[in-house]
DNA sequence: ACCTGAACACCGTTCAAGT
DNA sequence: ACCTGAACACCGTTCAAGT
C-alpha cells in the first residue's frame, strides 16, 4: 500500500539552498533539511542519494538561475554595453546570494561535482557578447578573461578580501570598463 | 608538576594543512589532526580554541607562503614582465596546493575569518608592479583587476569549470598578456 | 512506495581527573 | 601545564519494520 510522498526533490533542494544561504555549506545538514521539509532524516534518502548529491543539485539550480539573470541582461544591440550589463548582473547575483554563488566554483569533493552543462548554458550570453566584441578567433579566451575576473572579484568581495581601502565600486567599474575597452580595441 | 608539550601549534597547523590538501576542508577533523600529531582530540584545545581558529591559522600560513612566492617572482626592473611573472607564480601556487589556495577567499563563517594582514603583505609586490605600470592614481584598482582575474581563473581551473574546449594555457596567456598590455598603455 | 525508529560510526567540544 | 577518558549533543547513513 503505497504512501504518498510527504515531500519532493524540489522542496528538498530549495530547503537546502536556503540553509546554505543562511548558514554556509557546513550549515547544510541532512537533519536540518529534514526538519525544514517536515520529515525524518532517513526519508531524504528516498529522494537524494547523499548529502553530496544534494549539494550538487543545489549548485546546478543556482547555475541555472544565474544563466537566466545573465540572459536577460543582454540586449544584443551594443556588445560593449552588454558586457558591462553582464558584469553588473553577475555582481548583483553574487550579492543577492553570496554563499550559493561562491559554491558554484567551490571546493567540492570529486565524487559530487555538479553537472556543469547548466553552467555552460549560463555562459552562452557571455560568449555571444565577447564574440561580437573581440571576434570569433578570441571569443572563448575573451569570455574566460571576463568570467574569471568577474568571479574572482565577486568572490573576493564576498570574502571581505578587499581591505586596503579605496572604493570597491570604483574598482569594479575600473575593471569592467578596462576589459570592455581592451576587448573592443583593434588589438584583435 | 607540569607535563611537557607533546605537540605544538606549528605541528598542529601543518598537520591540518596537509589534511586539507588531501581531503578538502570537510576532511579536516580534529580527530584526524589529533591522530596525526599523536595526541588525543581534547588536547588540541590547549593549543587552539576551536576548529575554526585552526582553519583561520592555516589560511594565514598559506597566505604568508603565497606572499613569499610572489615576492620572489618580481625583479623590479621590468614591470610588464613582472606582472606576467606574478601571474605565473600565482598559478603555480594554486596548482601546487589547490585546496589551500581556494580556501584563502573561501566561504568561511564570520567568526573565524583569518587575519588578512598577511594577505595585505602578500599583495605588496602586485601593488608595486601595477603602480609602475599604470601609475599611482590607478595602482590599487589595477592591482584589484589583476588579482581578481588571477584568483578567478585559478579557482575556476581548480574547480574544473573550463569545460568548453579550447586551450586553458592559451586562455591564461591571453588573459595576462591582455591585462599587462592594457595597463601599460597610455589610457592612464 | 514512502516513511519511521533504532542503530552505527563518526563529529566538535567540555570537563574533571591524572601526572 | 599539558594530557587523558568519559561524556554530551550532533552529524551522515543504513536497515528492518511499519503503513
Amino acid at each position: 500500500m503505497p504512501t504518498p510522498s510527504r515531500t519532493s526533490l524540489d522542496e528538498i533542494v530549495s530547503a537546502g539552498r536556503s540553509l546554505i544561504e543562511t548558514h554556509g555549506l557546513e550549515g547544510l545538514t541532512m537533519q536540518k533539511v529534514a526538519a525544514s521539509v517536515g520529515v525524518q532524516p532517513p526519508s531524504l534518502y528516498k529522494h537524494v542519494a547523499s548529502r553530496g548529491e544534494l549539494v550538487a543539485k543545489i549548485i546546478e539550480t543556482v547555475a541555472g538561475d544565474l544563466g537566466e539573470s545573465l540572459e536577460s541582461a543582454v540586449s544584443g544591440d551594443d556588445p560593449h554595453q552588454d558586457l558591462i550589463s553582464l558584469a553588473q548582473a553577475f555582481r548583483d547575483f553574487a550579492r543577492a546570494q553570496p554563499e550559493a554563488h561562491r559554491l558554484m566554483f567551490a571546493s567540492i569533493p570529486e565524487d559530487w561535482r555538479p553537472d556543469l552543462t547548466v553552467l555552460a548554458a549560463a555562459s552562452a550570453p557571455v560568449l555571444r557578447t565577447t564574440e561580437a566584441l573581440a571576434g570569433p578567433d578570441h571569443a572563448l579566451e575573451a569570455a574566460r578573461l571576463v568570467t574569471a575576473w568577474a568571479y574572482g572579484f565577486t568572490a573576493m568581495e564576498a570574502a571581505g578580501a578587499f581591505r586596503m581601502g579605496g572604493d570597491v565600486d570604483e574598482a569594479f567599474t575600473f575593471g569592467i570598463t578596462t576589459l570592455a575597452a581592451t576587448l573592443a580595441s583593434r588589438g584583435f
